[in-house]
DNA sequence: GATCCACAGGAAATAGTGGCTT
DNA sequence: AAGCCACTATTTCCTGTGGATC
């Protein structure tokens, strides 16, 4: 009597994990200008000078994570093998949904030795935390070096990103250096930050275009030769992968998220070659996922605001103005069972964080006495496939604790 | 050129949550 | 327990806009 996984055998991956969001590459491909810049930007750093800040930005899936583990990784080996250099510190934190103190409080933590208790959550203020943080800094000496990713997802960043680069000059502190890393999808969070930051803060700009499906093929090459078992024949799946990609969104991650799926779906059909048929298959639920996984990041009433744009869209089959989305959307809250915001004001709030997380596409309309001056919003994804992915979310969370 | 529409956009107030210090 | 403090989301209140119309 056999067990239930006894005839199981992984007939087609050697090692799937490199196929799996996360897996941080040992080499980087088609991404050697921008690790050249990089590079240059941050050798100060090894001769003991304070290091330029940088800032990345590109769209999500072009590298630009990846690329920063790689360099900073090389950097403090290199500053290792020389001794004479002053230590390196790296320090990575996700500004996602945090506010500056927290993430004051998530560097002083890091910087902490890991006995301590850490920094309060709440109760001292902002600038307790930064005197906190500049006494670690200067208590470890070396240079620090702060890797903020998502960093436009922070709420009102200017000061953080002001006191940094000046905590020396205000004497803050004393023997430490710092090198401010930013990191952004957002190209708009550019003109967000008030111009005196802008200039000392984006000393260099790294900017990470979208992959084109050759580049893209070669980075799903080099993947699937270690993902896979040899004699397993995927030339075909990687072309209609990287050709998809490429014309979508450019994202490597993208990419290799329809490669390992497909190549599942070929696995389950026992195939020992993965086709474009295979990725054709997967590619509408691999798209879903990802829009879903998208809005499912944002708060209910983004969510909801999102949604009326959809629907109203549909009706109308053209952009709507923002008070029909605030009509809409007081409906489609109704019809899930959800209390509306009352002010056309938090409307506005949501249509223009939605404008700016590329979720929609904002047209200006004036008609004089006739209508006056107002904005036409439209989604920036198909119609359809974005209510579906809403009515899926309100099914996977029957209840909100 | 003044006026007017229908909002846009910014500042500040308010409400609610949660945690610290004393 | 009282008094702070910070954060978020929302609302209130205000001034500003740009083109069509008078």
């Amino acid at each position: 009597m056999g067990g239930l996984f006894e005839d199981v055998e992984d007939e087609i991956y050697r090692e799937k994990r490199v196929l799996k969001e996360g897996h941080q590459p040992e080499k980087i491909l088609e991404r050697d200008a921008e690790i050249e810049e990089y590079k240059h930007a941050l050798t100060d750093a090894l001769f003991g000078r304070s290091p330029d800040n940088i800032f990345l930005f590109g769209k999500a899936g072009v590298g630009k994570t990846a690329v920063t583990n790689y360099v900073l990784s090389e950097l403090q080996a290199e500053a290792q093998r020389r001794d004479t250099a002053d230590p390196i510190h790296v320090t990575k934190v996700n500004c996602n949904n945090q506010s500056v103190y927290s993430t004051v409080r998530h560097l002083v933590n890091s910087l902490r030795p890991s006995d301590a208790s850490s920094f309060p959550k709440k109760g001292p203020s902002t600038a307790d935390a930064f005197e906190e943080l500049y006494a670690r800094m200067d208590e470890l000496g070396g240079t620090h070096l702060f890797v903020l990713d998502e960093i436009d997802h922070l709420s009102d960043p200017d000061p953080l990103l002001y006191e940094f680069p000046r905590a020396r000059a205000n004497g803050h502190i004393d023997r430490a250096k710092v090198g401010l890393i930013g990191i952004s999808n957002n190209y708009t969070f550019r003109n967000t930050l008030s111009s005196k930051v802008k200039s000392t803060l984006m000393e260099h700009e790294i900017s990470f275009s979208t992959y084109d499906a050759s580049e893209l093929q070669t980075i799903l090459s080099d993947r699937a030769q270690r993902a896979f078992i040899d004699g397993i024949d995927v030339e075909t799946a990687i072309s209609a992968c990287a050709a998809f990609a490429a014309k979508d969104d450019g994202s490597a991650r993208q990419a290799i998220d329809l490669l390992r799926e497909a190549a599942d779906v070929a696995q389950k059909n026992g195939s020992t070659m993965v086709t474009a048929d295979h990725v054709e298959t997967v590619r509408e639920e691999v798209n879903r996922g990802q829009l879903r996984d998208k809005i499912d990041d944002q708060t209910l009433h983004a969510q909801l605001v999102l949604e009326a744009v959809a629907r109203q869209q549909r009706a109308d089959s053209k952009p709507v103005r923002t008070t029909r989305v605030q009509d809409r959307y007081e409906a489609v809250a109704n019809a899930w069972g959800y209390d509306h915001l009352t002010s056309l004001k938090s409307i506005q709030n949501h249509l223009d964080d939605l404008h700016m997380l590329g979720f929609l596409i904002r047209s200006d309309e004036n008609k004089g006495q006739q209508g006056g001056r107002s904005y036409r919003w439209e989604v920036d994804m198909t119609v359809e496939t974005l209510i579906e992915a809403r009515e899926e979310i309100e099914q996977q969370t029957p209840s909100i604790d």
